[in-house]
DNA sequence: GTGAAAGCGCTAACAG
DNA sequence: CTGTTAGCGCTTTCAC
């Protein structure tokens, strides 16, 4: 905290006037109040001067509203983590509202004492990518009427508003995409399990096997976590087994996996697409660039931001308490990463 | 702002005690100031009841320091900076501290507004990645005792404090393992002109050059732009004009770049590093994944978020204002991407 | 057209 | 051991 700049007081002094003047003249009410065109200059002139800065806390202090809100992610440097941040903190701006930044680093303690904080702020609203695997806290602060709105990751059958994507269908696709190559033996490398990310995208993943009267078998979905690690190991893993599996083709449910599984089967000399294909989930702009051009699942959607923000301030405007909860559509891209394995038996 | 919640009056009023008994056990001052066991049993107790969340706000006020800082980067999406806000968000939370998340866009106007918005908001201090061609603002802030770090990028000369990494000399290495394999004809495709990182990297280059007696060619120092386009523009420009400038590699100094100018070799069909070597800042964990593995100036530090925020504290805490600068050092990291043209010559 | 005064929730100096 | 009081900087109702 900068050391005694001017306040409204100290100009108001200054010009023997009022504080109440000065505050009117400093928030463009002059002429709502009639305030005459010399004192407005004389105001405005001497905050220059003095180098005026409005103080936001006591502002908030007597407003009872702070104009923030906060945002938890569970990695502001997963890039995806970050590209949302990126929208809401565009968005926010746009409003006039400042954002705190809160990165759990998929703890839920940390994850709780960040909610902590932001009441403690009294943020207006928060904004957040839960950790997805406990919501009572988050529960109790959006029925203490604190305006929450969930972003990627939600809870269903939770009276919780929430903006995210349609894991389900993009999986959905990226598998059928698949089993219309010819795969039949295809192996799922999954994420956090218990998330809805995680859920929707193995659900999609096994009712589209389903659909096609290919039998699940439960060894073929792999891993718990999104990060690189879990890719690395579990394509390991897969690897290893490959002549008993007869797997021929890997879904990865995140871009992280997606690397981790490449590197494996880079130091295992395994050929993709020919020995193994895979499918990927988070698209990149380096997806067709990584030593085989990789077949995603495009889910990064402009109006992540814009919606959740939107949501958001239904909620702090008291607007339509309706709860709306959005899901954004996927798109899946085609390149090198998955063979055709129909083909081949036709020529 | 959520509604009616307890405060530290309406505790005390519930109990028929002060407000600044209430305040102190509330505080842990209980035994500082002798409050009785039952009082303070009483207290807590209720507190915990009526759902009690201290008010940062009104705290802020009466003490004249908010314990938050204020961080302002150019791109939240842009892996680098987002590691720096994990790493600024990590320690700040570790001393007690929130932080402020404004992204600038790498427009100057958003960057000086950002800076009045922290002012407004009294935070402590802020850290930042400046957008780096101006700083009189920055200067401003700065001798009007609000505590300033800059990390990344940073003014010679300007006493602002900084914590950035050794892009000279990284640069230099990299250009001096590209001669030590029989290269002449360097491109360098740069970054923002005027900004530290770029005139360090563009320095170290030239000064590589001059050490081995390898006359400037002006015309290969190419580009004025970090991202991806500029990679891609520029590589295109240099491939166009390979038969008379004879580049036989390029300098690219940002990770974006690189990605850009890999799209553009790909399209034409040059293949690295036999018809272009390449040599690149930046080190990401795909890096030895894309279709040909980069050789890279790595020069990420754990210490980067650290030192940052102890610099700032050191201003906070109005402890040495001995202004010190810190300059972390790089790493080369050789993969496949520069061919060695001597030995070819040699065998 | 401008001023007086109360109060947002909290802390801390002073008093007892 | 506990209470009284002033005040952080601001907005806003009411008064003149």
């Amino acid at each position: 905290m900068a050391p005694k700049r001017a306040t409204i007081t100290s100009i108001a002094k200054h010009l023997n006037l009022d504080v109440s003047t000065v505050s009117r003249v400093l928030n463009g009410l002059a002429k709502k109040y009639r305030i005459s065109e010399k004192t407005v200059k004389l105001v405005t002139n001497t905050a220059n001067e003095l180098n005026y800065t409005p103080n936001k806390i006591a502002k908030s202090l007597r407003l009872k509203k702070t104009f923030t809100i906060g945002l938890i992610v569970p990695d502001i440097s997963n890039p995806w983590f970050a590209e949302i941040a990126l929208r809401i903190e565009k968005e926010s701006r746009k409003v006039g509202y400042n954002v705190f930044l809160c990165n759990s680093s998929d703890d839920i303690n940390i994850e709780k004492e960040s909610m902590n904080l932001l009441a403690e702020w009294k943020v207006d609203g928060v904004i957040m990518v839960p950790i997805g695997l406990e919501y009572d806290h988050l529960l109790d602060f959006y029925n203490n009427h604190i305006p929450l709105v969930l972003i990627d990751r939600f809870f269903e059958n939770v009276e919780i508003p929430y903006v995210s994507t349609n894991d389900y269908s993009g999986a959905f696709d990226a598998i059928e995409h698949l089993i219309d190559n010819g795969h039949k033996n295809i192996a799922c490398i999954q994420g956090v399990v218990g998330t809805s990310s995680n859920t929707q995208r193995v659900e999609g993943y096994e009712n589209a096997l389903k659909k096609h009267n290919i039998p699940l078998d439960e060894n073929f979905i792999l891993g718990d976590d999104f990060n690189f690690e879990n890719g690395y190991a579990q394509t390991k893993q897969i690897i290893k087994n490959l002549n008993k599996t007869n797997i021929t083709a890997i879904f990865s449910t995140s871009n992280q996996i997606t690397l981790g599984a490449l590197k494996a089967m880079k130091e295992e000399n395994i050929n993709i697409p020919d020995d193994i294909s895979i499918i990927s989930f988070d698209e990149h702009n380096y997806s067709d660039l990584l030593y085989i051009p990789i077949s995603t699942v495009t889910h990064f959607d402009d109006n992540l931001g814009k919606k959740a923000i939107e949501l958001l301030f239904n909620q702090i405007d008291n607007k339509t308490s309706t709860q709306e909860n959005i899901l954004l559509p996927t798109h899946l891209t085609k390149r090198e990463s998955v063979k055709n394995r129909l083909a081949k038996v036709t020529k």
